[in-house]
Formats: C-alpha cells, sequence, structure tokens
DNA sequence: TGTACATCAGTGAACGCGCGTTCACTGATGTAC
DNA sequence: TGTACATCAGTGAACGCGCGTTCACTGATGTAC
C-alpha cells in the first residue's frame, strides 16, 4: 500500500488522476482534460489510465462529479455560516439568497470546474454514485430552500410552482453571463452587484 | 461572375463557406466547424478557404455574425408582429416580453446558432461590422424595451438601472439550462410554460 | 520465516485518424491594346 | 472584334501535430504453503 516516488506501482492512480483533472480543469476546463494530458501530468503512460476508467469519458465524468461536489460544498458552508437565532421567515429567505449567491460565486471564482459541473450533470446522472457520500446535488439545496420559505409562511404554495427554475434561471443566468458571455472580466464587485439585484429581484418578484 | 457547378472558380465561396457554417453548426454547434469539414461540404480544397478568411477562427466568426443576425431578425420580427394601437404602458411591456420570449425560443429553435451568437459575441464585438446593414446585436432590443418602459412610466428610472442584467439574467439561464442543461429535451409546452414564468417574474420583480 | 507463484498495475511502441496550415502549381477570368 | 497577358481563385500534395486507444510486455505486490 505504501508507494514512494520512484516505485514502479503509483499508489492511487485513480485518485491522482482525478485531482489532476480538477488541477487542470481549473484553468481550461473541460477542454484541458485530454487523456493524454492528465496522464501525463501525473507522470504516468497514456494507457495506464485504463486500469482505473472505462475511457476518457469515464475519466472526465469523475473529475465532473468531484467539480460538482466542490460546488455543493461550497453552497452548503455558506448555508452553514446562517446565524440560526434569526425568526424563521428571515431565516428562509437568507437561505435561498445563499444558495443563490453561493452557485454565482463559485461559478465566478472558480469558471473551470463550474463549466465541469454544469455540463455533466445531465450524462453523470443516474451513473454510480460519488464515493464521497456527503454528495448532494447543488439542486436539492435550492429545492430545500424554496420549501423552507413556503414552511415559514414567506412563499404561497401556488408560487411555489416552478419556482426552482425560475431561481436557476436568474441565478445560472449571471453565472453564465460572467463566465462565458459579455461580463466576462468585469470586476468582482460589479458582478458581486449585479449578482446582488438578480437575486434581490427574482425573490421580489416570487412574493409579489 | 456567371458560374456553374463545373467551373474551376466557385463563384462566391465566401457566402458558400458561412451558408455552410450555418447549416454545419446547426446540428453541431461550433464543434461542427472545422475547416476541412466546412470547405468539404462546398466541395472544394482545404486551402481554398484561405483565400477569403485569415485562418479558420475568421471563419468561425463570420458564421458567428451570422448567426447572431439570425437571432436579432427572429426577434425583431415578433417586436414587429405587436399591435400599435395599444396603450403604451401595455405596449412596452408587451416589447420587452416579446424581446425575452423571443431570445429564448430561437436558443430552443436552434441551439447550434444560439450556441455560435452567444459564444462569439466577445470576438466579434470591435471587429469588422458585418456586411448586412439591419444587423443589430439583440442587446440592444432589450435596452430599448426598458427605456420604453421607463418613458410609459411602467418602471422607475431607479429600477431601470441594471434592469438589462437581470432580464438578460434569466432570460438567457432558462435558455441555457433548456440548451446545456438539465432541462434539455423536455417538451416544448413544459419550457415555454417555464419561460413565461420566468420573463413574468422577473418583470414583477422589477416593478415591485 | 522463507520461498513459489498468481495477480495486477504499470510500461513502451505502435495504430489510424483528422486536424489547421503551407507550398508550389494551374487554369479560368477579364482587361488593355 | 481579336489577341496577349496580368490577376486571381482555385488545386494537389505534403507538413507536423496531438489525439484516443490497443497490443504484448514487465516488474512489483502480496498470499499460500
Amino acid at each position: 500500500m505504501i508507494s514512494d516516488a520512484h516505485s514502479y506501482h503509483h499508489g492511487d492512480l485513480r485518485s491522482a488522476l482525478v485531482e489532476a483533472g480538477l488541477r487542470l480543469a481549473r484553468d481550461g476546463g473541460v477542454n484541458a482534460l485530454g487523456l493524454r494530458e492528465l496522464t501525463r501530468s501525473v507522470g504516468v503512460t497514456p494507457n495506464a489510465a485504463y486500469r482505473h476508467f472505462a475511457d476518457r469519458q469515464a475519466l472526465v465524468l469523475a473529475v465532473a462529479a468531484e467539480a460538482q461536489n466542490r460546488l455543493a460544498r461550497a453552497i452548503r458552508e455558506r448555508l452553514g455560516a446562517i446565524p440560526g437565532d434569526a425568526d424563521p421567515a428571515e431565516r428562509a429567505v437568507h437561505q435561498l439568497r445563499e444558495v443563490s449567491l453561493g452557485y454565482i460565486h463559485f461559478a465566478v471564482s472558480e469558471p473551470g470546474w463550474f463549466e465541469l459541473a454544469f455540463l455533466m450533470q445531465d450524462e453523470s446522472r443516474g451513473d454510480e454514485c460519488v464515493t464521497i457520500d456527503d454528495y448532494v446535488p447543488p439542486y436539492q439545496f435550492l429545492l430545500d430552500a424554496l420549501d423552507g420559505m413556503v414552511h415559514a409562511g414567506v412563499l404561497t404554495p401556488e408560487r411555489r410552482a416552478d419556482a426552482e427554475w425560475v431561481c436557476w434561471s436568474g441565478v445560472h443566468g449571471i453565472a453564465d453571463l460572467a463566465t462565458r458571455g459579455p461580463l466576462q472580466g468585469l470586476d468582482r464587485s460589479v458582478i458581486d452587484m449585479l449578482a446582488a439585484r438578480v437575486v434581490d429581484t427574482t425573490l421580489a418578484g416570487l412574493r409579489t
């Protein structure tokens, strides 16, 4: 099980490849995840990857799952930082806001991982679950936050219908505009301000 | 100037390449726009393209400009169909709705062209203008619609600030979710319903 | 505790492929006289 | 109106490259006796 730098066996090539994938995707997005480039960056022969993954697509999917996992973690951390003593209504609204801003913030901070997490959510759905057990699709946070608002009486059940798609649209839209679109390269402060505008407006629209 | 199918000279290879690009991108998006694949589909040698474009990127950009042009045209048509006899307030709101729904509808109907139009708007901005003179970036329609609402008294000047980004976020978000994301492949009726929800909610949020 | 051996995780070389781009060229076009 | 010729839009072949994947292999690991 123990392996040093010069051993013939790698030790845990599978994890090493996924980690290298995250490192490469961070800058280059999904395009940077060539099988050869990945194995090269780990210092291993290209075909060594085939011991652990069926093909390139399987490797990319594993990296994407981990990216999605990090997005979920980033949102969960923000949710955890919400003070628990506020009144339920205020808390529920705060939760939705943190889910939304967390999504946007992750996208702007880690556009490469965000691209990966978003693009692969269709393919990865239904596949073998990720090893990390605390993995929950970010989508679930959004549902929970909205349900919490209904429960707290801040959102009527009628307006709750399909509200997840309304929220996700606004939030994903600004993320994509800031990441691949015309807002690309703008100052973080500007993006943050616009993000807040989007979230507040959507929230206001839902509650009207 | 006249050219038949068997002539040595093509006649208008430049337009032919752009048209072929639109045809290919319609199904395969920007990835389908390989220089070899393009020239092959026109029935011409790969390097013939270099008579009309500096390199592959320039060709792709020309196709992207045309895709953007079609998006603009689609929106303009919907704007043109708005009855002029309604009262200004109603008309202004109607205009914003048509710009928004037109954008989404185009994305869902022509995802390949939409991808191209969106991805290339940064690179193409500032470059030589497109030959088609009625070309106006779709973005301008949005600005005009919002300004029209202020002018009609449906939107206060304070709420007008940055409203284009709020609108574009929602509209682009649902388009991207339906095009590359989890809403991919859903029935048109479902998408239309969600699109309406997004637009209405954003509108309500802006006017609150 | 020591040795034989099956298992398994890597190596090294090669495959076929398609890409964007460059070269020297050829044949059609259209203009000047 | 006819001919010489410059221009220009294509051809054909080749370049170097990096890709994903497959093959037969080799050397390390760890278990059974």
